[in-house]
DNA sequence: ACCGGTTGTAAGCGTCTGCTTACAAAAGTA
DNA sequence: TACTTTTGTAAGCAGACGCTTACAACCGGT
């Protein structure tokens, strides 16, 4: 895995980009503040000292991950697909997923927890709610699609986190039926549940 | 307030219940992490070091919190209101509250993000699922416990750590006739919402 | 008055945290 | 080659953390 690094030394854009790949990984995984610099080098197989010469500080380190890719894939996925797709992002959470799914809320919900990521992630979640409150005519679609986000960030922490019995060991598409099935109760333009 | 303790002083029953006091209010609102033991003794106005003395350890305190008047809160409360109490009480957790409202919820699902007192949260949390379980006929009732408990979850996250928009501000009936709409699609023998 | 156990206090230990510094090695430029 | 700049490394700083220790103050019983 740090074959490539290995090959070739001295490149700054490359060890910034460890740097941002293991950030993103353990920040969904543990959130912000249980997450230490000296883990994020580790496991980016960087000097720690790097870390701060390029990013300056863990705050501005974890701006730069969700202000990347994270915000950048919400606003590619249409406001009626990204229920869905957060969900699932969050159900396959546990499973190792190299690909690019959705784990831009997994960082910012888990680390909004703690508080001091709280500005940064408190925007991302912004703009996933205004994805969500154009699925309703209702006056309250605001409420409504923090309500359904809240939701999200629940069923992504009861699962990752506690490792907890039935929603744990539950199949994503039973989950996904439930939960949409539910929310359409909340958002009337969802659109209708069609996996299998 | 200290006037109670410098009045009697070396009353060991006082120190602790003051303790444990101190402990349910940091760790319902900054969890079990954020929270460190001098700040907890500070609360309670006693030396940190009976901390250890009268509990051994932050976990066993907080352990003793939780199996405390938490359990015996939930045990009180009849399946069918056990949601909208809880809701009800993650709600009011904003203001000011001296009540023994339920406090529960907020402590453990709070925690529980940490993963240190996971063990205890877990626990707590299984009972509240198990109350709800008893809400559907349905097979997978375990499943749609966890879902509606994770939900509250969400909500009293976003609601206390974010102080973010609508559901920050809104109304409890208003949200509280939101969720429980939309819950009973999953727990049908919820009862009808009957608050004004 | 004396003594043994209980309750409270001050200081500090060891470890971990985010972050800094001083310095060495490689690359670019002449 | 000689020099500057960029990239990487090792060591450590100050502060916070959970927890411990040594000791003083108080109390009840004799």
């Amino acid at each position: 895995m740090t074959a490539y690094r290995t090959a070739r030394k001295r490149d700054a854009a490359a060890t910034r980009q460890a740097l941002v790949q293991a950030a993103a990984g353990l920040f969904a995984e543990r959130g912000y503040e249980r997450t230490t610099v000296r883990e994020i080098a580790a496991r980016a197989g960087v000097n720690q000292a790097l870390l701060f010469r390029y990013f300056g500080s863990k705050q501005s380190l974890f701006e730069e991950v969700v202000a990347g890719e994270s915000l950048r894939h919400l606003r590619e996925t249409p406001p009626e697909s990204v229920l869905e797709t957060a969900l699932r992002g969050l159900l396959a959470a546990g499973s190792e997923d190299q690909g690019q799914r959705h784990r831009a809320l997994e960082i910012c919900l888990r680390s909004a927890v703690g508080g001091t990521a709280t500005r940064t992630g408190a925007l991302l979640s912004e703009e996933y709610a205004d994805a969500l409150a154009t699925l309703t005519e209702a006056e309250d679609a605001a409420l409504r699609a923090d309500l359904v986000l809240a939701w999200l960030l629940g069923i992504g922490l009861t699962r990752s986190v506690v490792g907890k019995g039935a929603l744990a060991g539950a199949d994503p598409d039973e989950v996904c039926a439930l939960v949409l099935d539910c929310a359409r109760t909340m958002l009337e333009k969802l659109p209708a549940n069609e996996s299998r």
